[in-house]
DNA sequence: GGATCGTCCTAACGGTGTTAGACGTTCCTA
DNA sequence: TAGGAACGTCTAACACCGTTAGGACGATCC
């Protein structure tokens, strides 16, 4: 439903109907509307976590070419998708931030994309760092300049690159 | 107020008290709630754009010395401000997006930025848009992760000397 | 067989953006 | 100088939102 009529734009009487109920029902399911954004939040990041050996398992050898993977992976999984990317990178939800239960996800997939990534090419805290504000802007400008378009599926690519280039990977077959 | 108080939480009602008025009023100056949101956004826009000269008036020579402090002057002017950094560069008012005339500052910065960055650097068009991601992502991150504390800063300076790095930009006396 | 629990309901509350319609003031014009 | 349009504000009220209160009903369990 978030997907179709807007993250923000849900409403639970909306949500009652779809499960054949009347709006105050829920409340025996969910303590809020905010409770329910805070499982979605949950779900959205344990979905992505679980498609992780999916990406590791299949891993370039090659470190730029698995970093290019990497960030494309989880490009692919939320730019495709604007209520997921509002629920999982923005905050979009008036007063809503998640519980530290619905948070553990993300923060596992961060820790575990931390180690990987340094594993993988040695880079420092900070470059990482640099690294996931540079993917998670692009999907901003996708979903902000270009939604449903591919333009910045390329720019990832050579954003990646450069960032590769900075921490001294070697070049692999793809330059 | 949209500082004090948070952008979404905003009610009319708490403007019009604080104009003395009461809130239907406001529709005698403004057409709606969106309407009030449309002419923050410009403002914010143009505010920005006015202080553009400034920055071009004291650009360092050297390509990379100036192309930091590009980045530094966009990220100050919305890295210490919640409310004007989800109003230029996030969707968080519901149903809001900006109409083509309070669109037309913004495009204008954009573009000038672009211009500006091209003539400094001699970078394509891509890059300069990753350039313009890594900034915004950036800032992302220091609002999700780092509020009111200054460790994106160094990351910014960072990240701008990977991409001039990238671009070709010879080393400053900063590196 | 009766108490308990869980689940759902209707009714209603306070708050939101917004509209309708009335009122007084201002200011241009016949 | 009188008449009337235009303007700005008001109160009252609407529909919708998340949420709470309280009761009806069935299954479960002692």
């Amino acid at each position: 439903m978030a997907r179709s009529k807007g993250l923000v734009e849900l409403t639970l009487r909306d949500v009652a109907d779809r499960v054949g109920m009347r709006a105050p029902s829920l409340y025996g399911h969910f303590a809020s509307k905010h409770a329910i954004y805070d499982a979605m939040f949950e779900q959205a990041w344990s979905d992505y976590e679980a498609t992780i050996p999916d990406l590791e398992g299949a891993l370039p050898s090659h470190p730029r070419t698995a970093m290019r993977a990497i960030a494309a992976h989880f490009y692919d999984f939320t730019a495709t998708d604007l209520a997921r990317h509002q629920l999982m990178n923005q905050s979009v939800i008036a007063g809503f931030s998640p519980s530290s239960e619905a948070y553990a996800p993300s923060v596992r997939v961060l820790e575990r994309a931390h180690r990987t990534v340094v594993a993988l090419t040695g880079a420092r805290t900070e470059d990482v760092e640099v690294w996931v504000a540079l993917v998670g802007g692009l999907i901003n400008q996708h979903h902000a300049n270009d939604a449903g378009g591919s333009r910045h599926r390329v720019l990832l690519d050579r954003g990646v690159d450069m960032w590769a280039d900075a921490v001294g990977l070697p070049p692999d077959d793809q330059q």
